[in-house]
DNA sequence: TTACTTTTGAGACTCATTATCATTAAAGGA
DNA sequence: TCCTTTAATGATAATGAGTCTCAAAAGTAA
């Protein structure tokens, strides 16, 4: 994944930021799966597979990867905050299945757009937005 | 405000929950304002005003209301939910400002009916939905 | 009024996340 | 390569929103 490393190593030296061991470590599990982990997931996935990064230094990388676009946050309101890599994913939003936990994605063009007309009545910059559907699967 | 008082003894009954003054109180509180109050808001507001409700009947009784479809629940994700009295509002959803922290409201009909086109696309049923706007104003 | 059940208040507790601070390790020169 | 500077890390304490506990208080039904 030389990839995932350049990607790493250009985010951080834009920012400033040095680049070190433990946020490859971090970086490289959330590359590993699409699934939507929360930080405790990740610090232990990363614990179990032998190396060693604490769990302060965790939540410090994934704030510098969200803060540099690699990693979405996804705030579904229980309390723990979930992540995903952008690596080759579009913009999508969020179903939430609140039996099973199952989390799909999905993207509606029309809705982007509806989204913008909404912003532009309302004299408004959109930054970023959360869209999701909680229900049953 | 008698109409609020019914509304709350109708929907304590509905739950078999007994009718006290605590709840009378905290429900009041959040019909005073339409604006988007954190919990810790209304538990200073209610003591500010020379009554007495304890912080966990605060929140034990904002529970309630949500439950009971008497206050709409909001998670922003910045760790404190709000809530608002859907009193005499319709459904909507909300544009925050990153900056200020003035939260508007708007609604739309066609998001609406699009939201339903990707639920039964992906065979779910929706319960409720979030749909939030962040940005600038 | 009695007997029973729910609600309340005060404060302890939980749990995700953040802050502190001494130690370690990048990075850019000499 | 070795220094020097400065940022990053690890261990753990602290924070803060929200929940739980349990004895005391207050509804409720008979």
């Amino acid at each position: 994944m030389a990839k995932n490393v350049q990607l790493l190593k250009d985010g951080l030296k834009n920012e400033g930021l040095r680049y070190t061991s433990q946020r490859q470590i971090v970086w490289d599990e959330i590359c590993k799966t699409d699934d939507h982990l929360d930080a405790e997931d990740i610090y232990f996935k990363i614990k179990t597979s032998g190396q060693k990064v604490s769990r302060a230094t965790v939540y410090r990388t994934i704030d510098v990867l969200v803060n540099n676009n690699l990693v979405r946050k996804l705030v579904l309101g229980d309390g723990r905050n979930r992540y995903e890599n952008k690596l080759d994913s579009s913009h999508h939003d969020h179903i939430v299945c609140i039996q099973c936990g199952r989390i799909d994605e999905f993207m509606d063009e029309n809705i982007e757009k509806l989204q913008d007309e909404i912003a532009k009545k309302y004299q408004f910059k959109i930054v970023r937005h959360i869209h999701q559907l909680f229900g049953l699967c």
